[in-house]
DNA sequence: GTGTTTCTTGACCGGGCGGTCAAGCAGATT
DNA sequence: AATCTGCTTGACCGCCCGGTCAAGAAACAC
């Protein structure tokens, strides 16, 4: 593919990607057809075939995307704050608010978990994420503000957390973002220092 | 349906559901088409239709049973434990090696929450097991071992972090069930407490 | 053996799917 | 005016899917 856009075929491309992602997160991907997708749109067929070379593309190229921009939002959300505890609180913060600006791509990266085909595209964008924030798990232990445990699983653990609470409070419930994402962060926080003192 | 069936129709049963089940979570439910599954038993299509009546049936009945069995082992691993702090512990342990037991199923479930014809099932039985956790949340912290905080949120916390570990550990990379399920309730339990003390 | 019920077969059907393509349109370039 | 390139059309194709069903085969009952 590779085509040339000018910038009205990148517009197209951009109504063909939040349409689709709209109809994938709602009804699925596989019961989604190609002829719906344009449908909403109000074009032809050919259209979509011009700017992706399959439904499947289509799809990738929409986690990509997303994964690229919630990263983008944490990395600014971040700043050059100092402190590894705070940096990892804010972290959280601006994923919760990631996701509830974005509810439905909750669902399509759960869904893109489950399939063979787009498994490695997440799992390579998870694994970034992850990246991200192991340092500053690392940079708290040797501080001593978090408790000597493998960074790798506490960091999975918080991002277990931030998915989760995402997914049932703030996409299913409707509560307000903030609220959430207090209660992520003082769960997170307690589970990374973990003093279970008697 | 209803069918009346002997115990040689049971068992075909099982074997279509069992062997759906892999197909289903190598392969996806919606690339998994019925003919493949009834080629993998050798038998002819009209088999399964005898057994259900449709594929959206089999996989609600897979969901189904599978909560089930999942809550009838923590259930009985969780026994007569008074303490409530050490229930919840036993509860995500006993979480941990059931889904490291049944890690197809892992699969399975996050696919159908996210689909809408399978969410409500899904839903209903994970409603069961919040429900089942949060009274002994709710004990533990008018008993002041856990912090005064919303015990839904709280539970559904624990339920993040154990889920997130199995996926990424136990069935990405085959790590020990203990190992994981001893992190996993070292962060709840600090979660939970949260005494993040200066 | 006869009747009844449970189970099995596999050709068949209608329909919808992802994807193609020859043809045409529109705006910039020359 | 002519041309070229980015964009659009929608009928069409081959495929395979979920589901049906008339016709039996086993198992069991008596």
């Amino acid at each position: 593919m590779n085509r040339r856009l000018t910038s009205r075929g990148k517009e197209r491309r951009r109504q063909l990607m939040d349409h689709a992602t709209g109809l994938f997160a709602d009804n699925g991907y596989h019961p989604t057809s190609v002829a719906e997708i344009v449908q909403g749109l109000g074009v032809g067929k050919g259209v979509f075939y011009w700017y992706f070379q399959s439904k499947e593309e289509l799809l990738v190229e929409i986690l990509r995307e997303a994964q690229h921009d919630l990263r983008r939002s944490q990395q600014q959300a971040i700043g050059d704050e100092t402190d590894p505890v705070r940096r990892i609180e804010l972290g959280i913060r601006s994923s919760l608010a990631w996701l509830a600006a974005n509810r439905r791509l909750i669902t399509l990266f759960q869904f893109a978990a489950t399939e063979e085909r787009f498994a490695p595209t997440l799992r390579r964008g998870q694994e970034v994420a992850i990246a991200d924030v192991v340092p500053h798990v690392k940079e708290g232990i040797v501080a001593g503000r978090i408790r000597d445990a493998d960074p790798l699983v506490l960091t999975h653990a918080i991002l277990g957390v931030t998915n989760h609470l995402a997914r049932a409070f703030v996409m299913e419930r409707g509560e307000p973002t903030d609220d959430v994402a207090d209660a992520a962060v003082a769960f997170c926080l307690g589970g990374l220092t973990g003093d279970t003192n008697p």
